[in-house]
DNA sequence: AATGAATGAGAATTCATTCAT
DNA sequence: GATGAATGAATTCTCATTCAT
């Protein structure tokens, strides 16, 4: 009921967020050490002593932003892997599709490359990332190949080996398009690669003449 | 029998190379920014004042350290892929193959996360790369899908998409090791999943319990 | 009566000025390669980094420094010479004695000395004073000289080779006083040098025994 | 005799002076510290490492710089001036045309430039200078104008000063030339410069309606 | 909470100088 | 005598961080 201003009590709120965001920008465009602090003041609207109100070092706000990645997004993923109880022939598709979504609605690009360009800087981001996101990513895939696999779905083989044979083509042309992106307009296109893909994987590229595998 | 001093001779001719290797390292292990010319010197064993007898700039011992990857495992691949005129189920395999060797052999893990990490900031080598490694390899492999597809070998679909499903997986547990190898013990073996995802992706991962894909 | 703290505030403000004092005498004494800004932050009582929060380089200091010379001098010079409509015979030794005042009582010598010394490495500075001082000071003496030619005052010739004619002198005493006051204490004496000169250069060195020139 | 390579022979000992006139160029034109020897050594068409051969150090070098400019020049006014004994009136022109001619034909420009300059850092450069240059030129013409005042022909007064009046403008024209060179084509004719003031510093500027001066 | 001003600790780069050949 | 290679000692400039207000 107050009326105290409220735009500008949601700004003070706001402010970690804000800043995070400008952040997250400049960190994925010159790298952790490259970053300025300057810059992310500059874009977030703020002083540069304002930044040390929120955080308390640079690489404080280089964990935050790399945190701030994961929260929403696993969610989402855990949870459409784990409430669906469907064949195997019928998940993958759905996601692949939705990775495919992801990454585009979402940072995760960028800061899958900032993971990878700073992991040696910050093992302890590495290792979050690992047992936060990777792992779990990988894992719920694993435990779903698995399962598939006891079904009698999916060939015998290692089952993390063959999520990572699920992922890795979504990865590859999402870093190809984070890399090369101010180089060329000849990207590969996230959702037809998710598409063509799960046909892939599922089936193989091989033309069965004939009929069972080699 | 020898005749000049050979310590230093050979050193002279040398030095650029040590030069290169020692940033190499230095540079895949903090980035550009983080990377310290005094440490490139510390481990190229000379002083900060020689690395500039042979790069202008630190920038120009970046891009020297980038190009240096490039040449000589190019040819390698590109010859591995062209010489050969074997059938799909056949050549995959090898290039997957050879492809992991590469990548346990030579410092590509470290180039590929340095130029993935850096391509903001040199897009002059995130353009050579693209243009000189990234399209040729991607580019031959998609003419051999292209070519096994006109023989019926190889089902339908974009090529290259094809080929991002071949090379992906492998690409990702390289930099899945080259991100995480501090992290964790638990990482994936190149060779197998060169092996494993070879079968994977001719021919699928679905158990055909009659014959012919869907 | 006084509010906020004194010593805090003036500073901010003072700070620009009391740096390029401080650089003033440290480019006079060393010319601008061989100044060091440490030096300069020393006798500023500020940090190097102090420095470059008000100017942006080495080179944009040393412009501030001498375009700082320029102001005060020269509207005193312009005034004294515009706003005087006597006899050139007259106003001939006032404009020498102002002259010999101001070399005496500000850092015109060192600034002269350094434009002189660094106009090769600044040509946009030695624009500048070529343009706002130079030209203007002889531009005024010249038309001075012109108009008491065109009342018959000032026997024929080029007016601004005799605006040279009166200036050369003391501008000489004034650089001589410069360059050799560390070596020698038998320095000409700038007001001396004015009277005698203003006479000589009125009336010519030669006596005339009997009367009119050659 | 001999027929050996007489070029190189040549060469090898005009090198100290092929030097010490390339390096002339480049103290004239940057200052002693803005100096590179390594630019010397490309315009002397040597390596760096041949400077010091023959030159101890930089300031060696530079002060064989400026002592080279001295000896020849130097000769040439003292001879001038003390081989004529003729009345001062017909004496000053000489001297100042042969001073323009000197300052048109020879380095000295650059070099007063230089001493001028750097006469805070090289304070033995400055006493050289002042006492086998500026000393004895204007020791010499004092001494003509002392001998002329006993004669009667020049009026009272310092006749140091008056050997300044006779100088200054000259010099001033000279250094306008070397300072504002680059920045303005309207430069002084050293040549006019020399006749009008000597008939100016002889017979005054004013125009003596009736007779004697006041 | 927020900031303008200031700085300490580097980091890249330069350059006169040396030395083995 | 001459030099290519190498370096130590600066020096400018940067930037994360602090602090009085």
């Amino acid at each position: 009921m107050t009326r105290t201003d409220p735009k500008w009590q949601r700004r003070k709120t706001a402010r970690p967020g804000e800043i995070v965001a400008a952040a997250l920008d400049v960190f994925a465009e010159n790298g952790f050490a490259g970053a300025k602090l300057e810059e992310v003041a500059r874009r977030a609207g703020v002083s540069k002593a304002a930044l040390y109100v929120y955080f308390e070092t640079k690489e404080d706000l280089f964990r935050a932003v790399v945190r701030s990645a994961i929260a929403p997004d696993l969610d989402t993923i855990k949870n459409t892997a784990e409430s669906l109880d469907v064949p195997f022939a019928m998940l993958a598709p759905m996601l692949l599709a939705n990775g495919a979504a992801l990454m585009q609605t979402t940072k995760l690009p960028a800061v899958v490359k900032m993971v990878v360009g700073e992991s040696r800087n910050f093992p302890d981001l590495a290792r979050i990332w690992h047992d936060d996101v990777v792992t779990p990513i990988v894992g719920v895939l694993t435990g779903l190949v698995a399962r598939a696999q006891a079904r009698g779905e999916v060939s015998p083989g290692d089952p993390r080996l063959h999520a990572i044979s699920v992922l890795g083509p979504m990865l590859m042309a999402m870093l190809f398009r984070e890399t090369f992106g101010q180089v060329t307009d000849d990207l590969p296109d996230l959702n037809a690669m998710a598409k063509q893909h799960a046909e892939t994987v599922l089936h193989g590229l091989l033309i069965h003449t004939e009929g069972g595998k080699s």
